[in-house]
DNA sequence: ATCATAGTGTACGGTATCGTACGGATCGTA
DNA sequence: TACGATCCGTACGATACCGTACACTATGAT
């Protein structure tokens, strides 16, 4: 068993001040998240927030007839559960681990309880939500107007940007389901990058060979949603 | 001119306990909110905030090549510029009045020395901030999955639900910019539903002749974010 | 070494929307 | 009542993605 993570990967929780981080370490508690492990379903009631620190969580939202999309993606620059602090409690999506790692969760009435302090988290909280809200947002234009090799382009570079590798662990079939098209899509659109010589990828195994290529390859979405979080939230 | 209407036409403000709305009704303004008027520019600081009684605001994204989609609809049931207590002051997308009517403004740094007075108006912003979340990722996966007939009706519907009247004053290229689709796409699925009797339009007046109808036409994501609209800001 | 399985490649007709072009209808205004 | 402007209807080839079907290949288990 590897030791526990530093639980200041996660930005938000090494943004806090040192006196308010303490209290926190206290409370929070180590988990992992393997692949595909589900955080929350739609409609019932969460029970703790999770801090990921390497981990990556796929907020997905699944239809009726079965079919699903990606509204957004959390890694360690965020925190999966704003609903309970939002006073929602639930959400209609879904939250699923997309690349295995680590979190630290804490009760949910205990981040409420500190969001409700108004100390130093209450700010971070709220900028990290409008952080989401844009990449929503910019999810909703991406879907209607670029095509699926740019939207794959995207949530390459999202997904690298939450992760210290360079390497995803990820099949085509999984891909697929995130973006809401055929697995089959996701095929070509894959082997269009990887003719370009900007990925390399077999079985699963995404390595990426050429990252600025990617960024001269993806449509504005990316930068839109990447300034916004460096902006509300800087290193 | 008319006289002004009544705020708490606006439900976050009727919302209110009578002393914390006391309070407000003395800081807010009336303002006129004319067809096509921008109400923030993108990245650009944003002065007030904006509590519509009978308006509709459209916040959309402009992209570089000058196409566009609308993320989320505001009118009587919330408040644009809630980047501003968010903390984040300004956002990446535009906000235009979509259906001509009235608000009540407030200077942004009154709202935020309320909100953090974290008094009732507190939780009704976030719960409000929650619901526009479920507006725009619906938008995303709808924009995703369903067609432009469905869309079409789900943008009705939308609007509808923001108005009193039965009648939209609305042009098929406006409402192209909104869907994100050509004019001509907007003509076809406005004809189909017309020629299903749901509605009657011609040169800018869409009537709505059987509501019912429509909702039995609109795909499920109509119903998932007014039933979270209900949830999250009951009456 | 063999085999089942998961993961990927390819193909082909079907469909919704696009881009573009142009014609017709209705309205406000002179 | 004539005219320009706005708004809407229609048409047609192009294209991106879908649905479906099936074959191939690397991997891990036995």
């Amino acid at each position: 068993m590897s030791p526990p993570p530093d639980p200041r990967q996660n930005h938000l929780l090494a943004a806090l001040p040192e006196e308010d981080y303490a209290h926190f370490s206290l409370l929070m508690e180590w988990v992992q998240m393997p692949l595909g492990k589900v955080l929350y379903e739609p409609g019932i009631q969460m029970r703790h927030v999770y801090f990921p620190t390497d981990s990556i969580v796929s907020l997905l939202y699944v239809m009726e007839d079965g079919s699903s999309a990606e509204i957004a993606v959390v890694g360690n620059e965020g925190v999966v559960g704003v609903s309970l602090f939002m006073g929602g409690e639930t959400t209609p999506s879904r939250a699923v681990v997309q690349s295995a790692g680590y979190a630290y969760r804490l009760k949910g009435q205990l981040l409420k309880n500190e969001f409700y302090r108004a100390g130093p988290m209450q700010g971070l909280l709220l900028r990290y939500t409008q952080a989401l809200l844009t990449q929503m947002a910019q999810t909703a234009v991406c879907n209607r107007h670029h095509s699926l090799d740019q939207q794959f382009c995207r949530w390459l570079l999202l997904s690298l940007d939450r992760l210290s590798s360079n390497e995803l662990i990820m099949t085509q079939e999984l891909i697929a389901g995130m973006l809401g098209v055929r697995r089959e899509g996701v095929t070509e659109a894959a082997g269009n990058v990887q003719k370009a010589g900007l990925i390399k990828y077999s079985r699963g195994h995404i390595t990426i060979l050429d990252r600025v290529g990617l960024e001269k390859r993806v449509c504005e979405c990316y930068a839109v949603v990447k300034k916004e979080f460096d902006r509300l939230l800087p290193e």
